[in-house]
DNA sequence: CGCGAGACCTGATAGC
DNA sequence: TGCTATCAGGTCTCGC
């Protein structure tokens, strides 16, 4: 199933994929901003993104309360309130983020708001409300972070645990990369990214590949990551930060979306393929099934 | 338990 | 011009 398409000439998605660079620069940006600040109020305008928590209980336990720091697990932000309850965030594909001012105008697709005491608002948006605005307890908190994978930026994430982790696994290397049981934070651009970086074809089974490959992956992931991270994360199209701003990233990719742009190494046309039942931008030269060492 | 397909959701767009 | 089908994708659920 997982022939080369036709490259697309769709326009790029409207998405807002929020993987660990932009969570990371809106954490950031969020730690500054409103650490220390108290929410004065919440108001509710869509009960979809609660995760089956009541509005009235979520109102309860954020009106009031001071917000401690802000940090991030994977692609969960997550806002500590005080004394020991935590707001979390998952953007989902489209949510957005805003800080805004009493007189900015409503947000479209507006979930969740916190007025702060400096009478500045966080508003939570998202149009298909795939993502999430949830409080929890600290053991669930826990129970999160023990669930997913290692931090792909923090010193766990090594070499040695990749290659563990795929040499038993038979799916595909992409299918795996997306898992965040197996590494939290990578969606899929970064997963291409990394992919075409190593040079290995996302539909490979992860247990064949060979060390050298695992140890040029494990680099790629923390490459690619660290240096979206610096450019404050890829704006693709509507994407925008605190403060609707782009990100710096997008302009560097190096093969995501570049559907027909020749590749960066060998200039044969980057391709679309389907892994993992994800669109996925391959260098069909670079990165093939047959012959890994390419 | 591992794997993979399908569901969820809505806006943009291609094609008729 | 206007309608419809398709696609995007993070994560969860379910069947094998």
């Amino acid at each position: 199933m997982d022939r080369p398409h036709v490259p697309s000439a769709r326009s790029p998605p409207k998405s807002i994929m929020a993987e660990l660079p932009e969570v990371e620069t809106m954490r950031r940006d969020l730690e500054r901003e409103v650490a220390g600040r108290r929410i004065v109020s919440t108001r509710i305008a869509q009960t979809r993104m609660l995760g089956g928590q009541s509005p009235e209980e979520l109102t309860r336990r954020t009106d009031g309360v001071i917000i401690r720091a802000v940090s991030r697990r994977g692609k969960f932000l997550l806002l500590h309130l005080a004394p020991s309850d935590t707001l979390l965030v998952h953007r989902g594909m489209t949510g957005n983020l805003f800080l805004r001012d009493p007189s900015d105008v409503e947000d479209a697709h507006l979930h969740v708001g916190l007025t702060l005491d400096d009478g500045r608002e966080v508003r939570v948006c998202d149009h298909r409300g795939f993502g999430e605005v949830r409080v929890l307890a600290e053991a669930e908190v826990d129970a999160l972070r023990a669930r997913l994978g290692p931090e792909p930026l923090r010193p766990e994430f090594t070499a040695d645990y990749l290659t563990g982790q795929l040499a038993r696994r038979t799916a595909l290397v992409k299918a795996l990369l997306l898992n965040q049981n197996l590494v939290a934070g990578l969606g899929n651009i970064y997963v291409d990214e990394a992919l075409w970086t190593a040079r290995i074809h996302p539909a490979r089974r992860a247990n064949t590949l060979g060390p050298i490959h695992v140890g040029a992956l494990h680099a790629a992931i923390v490459d690619v990551l660290s240096e979206s991270v610096v450019r404050r994360g890829t704006t693709f199209s509507d994407y925008k930060d605190l403060y609707g701003r782009p990100g710096g990233h997008s302009s560097f990719l190096r093969v995501f979306h570049r559907y027909g742009e020749p590749c960066l190494r060998c200039h044969a046309p980057i391709q679309r393929i389907v892994a993992a039942g994800r669109g996925s931008s391959i260098c069909p030269v670079c990165q093939t099934l047959a012959a890994p060492e390419c």
